[in-house]
DNA sequence: TTAACGTGGATAGTTTCTATCCACGATAGT
DNA sequence: ACTATCGTGGATAGAAACTATCCACGTTAA
């Protein structure tokens, strides 16, 4: 069970935009991550579709939040570019075979599917619990007060 | 993101092996699951090498639970079919770019890593709090007491 | 007019998942 | 001994998802 690894880059850049003065350009967020242009554009896409970001088309356009940093939840940005469905997807087994549960039976979803929708569940609150925003003060906490204002100075250079 | 359907598979067939009164082989749990006998047989082999269940081979052989079903939870039988590796892999794209942080200031997690650990965490304590016995329960809540009973007779019957 | 920029489609390589088959060794009954 | 049953591991292959790239197009500001 593994996640996209646009989830990664897609949550960085959020950290990156929640700092920005301007609309930042996917190739500047990909230069700055390292990562390929190219590919970036497409999860940027994802974002933008999911309303969580808004883009600005032509020169001097790129990416802004759309919501202040402290509504954004590692959730959204989960959900958007990983796609919602649940990680458990139950194909109702117990309706198969002899010994085939009668679909009467089966009006609720089955207790293996309960569990792991909890469980999901769980995961989601946790995440829900995440802002942009407090991603963004373990960075100034781990890197020092100095990091955002030297991303700053670097986004402007552009 | 999505679990491997081979979890659903051995879910089920530890909630019937938790129910049986010797051991059944590959072919028995096919037939009533109404899944494919040799790619079941991969997952029932992954479950014997996580120490799960335990194996007779020969004649008259076939599988059986090594432990009380109340001590078997969910999350282990996920972790044999799915794999232990966490959904989300940081790359450590801090490290990329012209604003790479500096390797001393990495010896902790991202911050990024650290929330998605906890989720991830959140998820594995909820799934570690179900075990088979509290499945089968279940079953016998959805679907009547003569459920098992029709299990174990078919089972014997083979 | 031009250069910068997001968008969507088409395409392809890589990996993972799903599934099947077979050779092999082990076991119990005949 | 012989045979049918049964788990094990390897080899193999198709399907699906993920990763990545390129291009044509429309938009925007200088």
């Amino acid at each position: 069970m593994k996640m996209s690894a646009g989830v990664e880059w897609a949550v960085h850049c959020c950290v990156v935009l929640s700092q920005a003065d301007g609309p930042v350009p996917t190739a500047r967020l990909a230069e700055l991550h390292g990562v390929s242009r190219t590919y970036l554009a497409k999860h940027l896409q994802q974002l933008s579709r999911a309303g969580l970001v808004r883009s600005t088309e032509g020169r001097d356009g790129g990416y802004v939040l759309t919501k202040a940093a402290a509504e954004v939840s590692l959730l959204e940005i989960v959900k958007a570019v990983d796609g919602p469905e649940p990680a458990f997807r139950c194909t109702e087994i117990r309706q198969n075979g002899p010994l085939a549960s009668p679909p009467e039976a089966c009006r609720k979803a089955c207790g293996v599917a309960r569990a792991m929708a909890a469980a999901e569940q769980a995961w989601r609150s946790s995440l829900a619990g995440v802002s942009v925003a407090e991603l963004a003060a373990g960075v100034t906490e781990d890197s020092g007060p100095e990091t955002f204002v030297g991303l700053r100075e670097w986004l402007a250079e552009g």
